[in-house]
DNA sequence: TCCATATTTCGATATCTCTAGAAACATTGC
DNA sequence: GCAATGTTTCTAGAGATATCGAAATATGGA
């Protein structure tokens, strides 16, 4: 992942409701919601939350596809997976302080006998 | 990690000279560099880096510690580490795409006949 | 075609962020 | 005590961001 994208995803998860978003659609999975239904859920004007989508569709973060009247957005897992291996490839350089705890965290969220969720 | 703290991080890595400044120290390691050292590298006002570097404390990113006239800051490896495991756990939950691929680059990173860098 | 539904775009406003010069503060050495 | 050095705080201004109502756009159904 190039620095611009890791940029431009780190300003779009410093807002709350779009950090609330893409957990709301990572939970959601592959059939997505629509945005009224995620701004209903967020509690904000329909305008306010098609900013906010527009951002995270920019940053890479979510994918969006019409259907019928709706659109529905859907969250981008290689987006947040390429964010990670962007922070431990780029703050691990020279240094294993960053990488070990992240691999200890990993181990136990993809083990084959670990529940569906990781925490 | 809470999420208050992981927004605070986000916003503080979503600036190009503040990442870029977490990325410098953490190559720098335990000794830590100068503030004045860290302005001269990335070609910025004293009272700009003064601002930065205070954002990246505030977040949790750095640490700063005063030695004779200066004050020398340093990487907290625990954030970086702490945002990755926020990222994997928050973004994990219920769904796998994102923990195995950054299980992988984790192994990677941190095999015992890897490089010292993670890249 | 016309109306209802779902969403986006536009326009305006309030707030936050970034920048750097000037002044203030802290430390050291003379 | 005084000057030099290193850093922070203050102040101000330019630019970016977040919010929402109103208007525009797109789709589906009567």
């Amino acid at each position: 992942m190039e620095e611009r994208q890791a940029l431009s995803i780190f300003a779009a998860l410093s807002q709350e409701t779009r950090l609330r978003i893409v957990r709301l659609l990572v939970v959601a999975g592959e059939p997505g919601l629509p945005a009224g239904a995620i701004a209903e859920e967020m509690g904000t004007a329909a305008s306010t939350m098609s900013f906010h989508l527009k951002e995270l569709e920019q940053a890479g973060l979510v994918r969006s596809r019409r259907e019928s009247r709706s659109i529905i957005y859907t969250a981008e897992y290689g987006a947040l997976s390429g964010l990670i291996r962007f922070l431990m490839e780029d703050c691990c350089a020279g240094r294993r302080e960053v990488c070990e705890p992240a691999l200890a965290v990993a181990t136990g969220c993809c083990a084959p006998d670990a529940p569906r969720a990781c925490s």
